[in-house]
DNA sequence: AGCACGCCGACT
DNA sequence: GTCGGCGTGCTC
């Protein structure tokens, strides 16, 4: 059957099917393509996305519905974003549907369809008219008109006057209105370093369209100075841009400093810490053209921005650009992607840079620039040294070395932070009769000792269950239980009786995650109201802290020993990082690290700050191994009531691939690395390919294939390009 | 994902 | 007798 065109719309929909579903729409238009449509689907109604139009369609008639309304009030999704979904939802394959509504700020799920309500209020000339002429008895209409009168208004400040506005609405009398810019002084740029200039002279010297730099600078650099001497570049030119950062913590800090920097632009941060009006209005400045400049978490590599000019990924090495469940996008390819789409070009900035970003500059896919000294002369690149904790043993997990060094730096009056990537109090509750450690009855992980209103409790990192510890040993009935290793919390307490006159702060997700508690942390520490910070990696990402001059790291090692083949390079990023928060301003650092290993290669790097020699050491040993970024991975992970299941569901998996594998490596189905959570049993099928496309030309037909299995109460899902497992 | 339908155990 | 457990099937 043929209907006249465009009867019909294609609408994608938000459930986990890869299909989009046809609808008829008489009245539609080639310019509700990207619009938002609430349409019936099964029982009840559904917003979706449109996301074509269709003349003909194979389903049959008396299947098809008729869609309800289409949102004419908000301006449709732009073609770009409709092709950078189509995009991730197919290299990531996960279906568009879900991808596209995961797109947009979640008030527009749900809500109903009118337009969005404006800024701010302004009086028309009839209203500045009326209000010269008002009687003195109105009483609300002279506030309004008070309010009004110097010039537009923040809707939210006349939320007491609402009848009085709306009748002046209906009247004429005033109308909608844009907020004006702030227009205070901007912050005077510094003067570039001779680094700074040579970075910019090499990009601004590039034609505008798609190139993808790599600035490589270690920590202090000024990388943030070459951003906005390239920001303020792209606005002058009318250009959008897009700034996204690995952390929600880091945004407000960096919102200020750009906000300072251009204060006549409109600047807009966009990341999941925001309610949803918040969220939304956010969203619509980037898709009406209004923000400049969007500062944002992964999420904001999907923000609609018609004018969008440049993009810059800070930190961009950094795992939180991956999405880890849903769509499991990487934000800085996606990033990569949607410049090239736009052709403009895009900057990735990091002290040390991901394996896969060098080598891509190593293969000219990305242009290497660098900035290899601090920006303040006097900043020296902090002092790094090992502490040999075999000869020199640690009590409570310090050497005599470590305590002398904050000995001293609390007698100068200066900041320590102690760093250690293990929150709790101790890793595991131990028995010392007979070796029982505690175990989490739903995982195959140890229970963490953690200090809970004056007592203790176990608590399991990975299903979150809670427990008192017990009396006495669960194997043995031994009294003679302890917890064994260190944590945050017992580092703070060793610190404590160490120092007994300093002032301890720790600082990790525990402390952390009232709302605004970061802030107070930062405050306190910028005050000097803090003599030693002892805290996991939560404290290494971004802040300066001037007076901090040492930095501690202990329990390092374990990293080291890990089976994931990327631990080292985290573990290298992560000590770099946190060493350069150590002596930032005029006065210069120091980094000690307790140690087994002093003759491992990766802390001789360190020593040196000499990222790029770890990098060309650990790219020839992935290259060996054939791992990213010489090869490109996918992960087919699977949790089931039974290892059986779970196992079971993979091999039929690696049948259903091994006719399509054409270049591509099926490894063995295998139990995942943490073979249970939360009583799911877990496994797992690695692919492998050396060659991107083919590695897609497989997935697609082959997850095609998963999607037909029927798999009851088991649940799979893929990772492509998956960063850890 | 929701939300139905459908077919077997313990309750007023 | 029927209330409700969650297996499986469908949504233009």
């Amino acid at each position: 059957m043929t209907y006249s065109s465009p009867a019909l719309i294609q609408v994608a929909l938000d459930a986990p099917l890869d299909r989009l579903f046809d609808y008829l729409a008489p009245e539609a238009t080639a310019a509700d393509i990207g619009r938002r449509v609430r349409v019936p689907f099964g029982r009840r109604e559904q917003i979706g996305v449109i996301v074509g139009l269709a003349s003909a369609t194979t389903v049959p008639q008396e299947q098809l519905r008729t869609a309800i309304a289409v949102d004419r009030n908000l301006p449709a999704l732009p073609a770009d974003i409709l092709a950078l979904a189509r995009f991730a939802a197919g290299y990531y394959q996960h279906p568009l549907g879900p991808v596209l509504l995961s797109l947009l700020p979640p008030a527009l799920k749900r809500a109903a369809f009118r337009a969005p309500p404006p800024a701010a209020y302004a009086l028309t000339e009839a209203g500045h008219a009326r209000a010269a002429a008002l009687p003195a008895r109105a009483t609300a209409q002279l506030r309004l008109a008070e309010r009004l009168i110097d010039g537009p208004v923040a809707a939210e400040s006349l939320a007491d006057l609402r009848t009085a506005l709306l009748a002046w609405l209906k009247q004429g009398l005033a109308c909608a209105a844009e907020l004006p810019r702030p227009g205070q002084p901007a912050d005077l740029p510094p003067t570039l370093t001779a680094d700074q200039a040579a970075v910019l002279a090499a990009m601004t010297g590039h034609s505008g369209g798609f190139t993808a730099w790599l600035l490589h600078g270690v920590t202090g650099s000024g990388k943030t100075e070459v951003y906005l001497r390239l920001i303020e570049g792209t606005l002058n030119r009318g250009g959008q841009v897009l700034v996204l950062l690995p952390e929600i913590h880091l945004t407000p800090q960096m919102v200020e400093r750009f906000g300072r920097r251009f204060p006549g632009r409109r600047l807009v941060s966009l990341h999941s810490g925001l309610n949803d009006g918040e969220r939304l209005a956010g969203w619509l400045d980037g898709l009406t053209g209004r923000a400049d400049i969007v500062l944002g978490t992964r999420l904001a590599v999907f923000a609609p921005l018609p004018r969008l000019g440049l993009i810059i990924v800070d930190e961009e090495h950094d795992a939180s650009y991956k999405q880890m469940e849903g769509l499991r996008y990487h934000a800085r390819d996606v990033a990569v992607w949607r410049a090239r789409a736009a052709d403009i070009p895009l900057l990735l900035g990091s002290a040390t840079p991901a394996l896969e970003s060098w080598a891509n500059a190593k293969r000219d896919r990305y242009r290497l620039l660098s900035l290899p000294e601090r920006a303040h002369a006097e900043a020296e690149l902090p002092q790094v040294r090992l502490i040999d904790s075999r000869t020199d043993k640690p009590k409570q997990g310090i050497t005599e070395a470590m305590r002398q060094a904050l000995a001293d730096n609390l007698a100068r009056g200066e900041q320590s932070l102690v760093f250690i990537n293990r929150r709790g109090f101790a890793p595991v509750l131990y028995c010392r009769a007979c070796g029982h450690v505690s175990q989490c009855p739903r995982c195959a992980a140890h229970q963490v000792v953690h200090r809970h209103r004056g007592g203790y409790q176990l608590r399991c990192h990975h299903c979150g269950l809670a427990a008192r510890p017990p009396e006495a040993c669960p194997t043995c009935g031994s009294l003679d239980l302890q917890p064994a290793g260190q944590g945050t919390q017992k580092v703070e307490d060793t610190l404590a009786e160490l120092f007994p006159d300093a002032r301890v702060l720790r600082v990790d997700r525990d402390t952390t995650a009232r709302r605004g508690a970061f802030a107070a942390m930062r405050e306190a520490i910028a005050n000097r109201e803090i003599d030693i910070l002892v805290g996991t990696q939560i404290v290494a990402k971004g802040h300066d802290f001037p007076m901090l001059t040492l930095v501690g790291v202990i329990g390092a090692d374990q990293a080291l020993m890990s089976t994931d083949f990327r631990a080292s390079e985290r573990l290298f990023a992560q000590l770099m990082q946190v060493g350069g928060r150590a002596g930032r301003a005029a006065h210069s650092g120091r980094v000690l690290i307790q140690t087994e290993y002093p003759h491992h290669p990766l802390y001789a790097a360190l020593v040196a700050h000499d990222y790029p020699a770890f990098a060309e050491r650990t790219l020839k040993e992935r290259r060996q191994a054939e791992f990213p970024p010489w090869s490109y991975q996918a992960l087919l992970r699977c949790d089931a009531r039974s290892m059986a299941e779970a196992m079971a569901f993979l091999e039929t998996a690696c049948t259903l691939g091994q006719d399509l594998a054409d270049g591509v490596l099926l490894y063995d189905p295998v139990p995942a690395l943490m073979p249970r959570v939360a009583n799911r049993e877990r496994a797992q099928l690695l692919v492998q390919s050396a060659s991107r496309a083919r590695l897609q030309r497989f997935l697609t037909p082959w997850i095609g294939r998963l999607r037909e299995q029927k798999t009851a109460s088991l649940r799979w899902s893929i990772d492509v390009d998956p960063l850890d497992w």
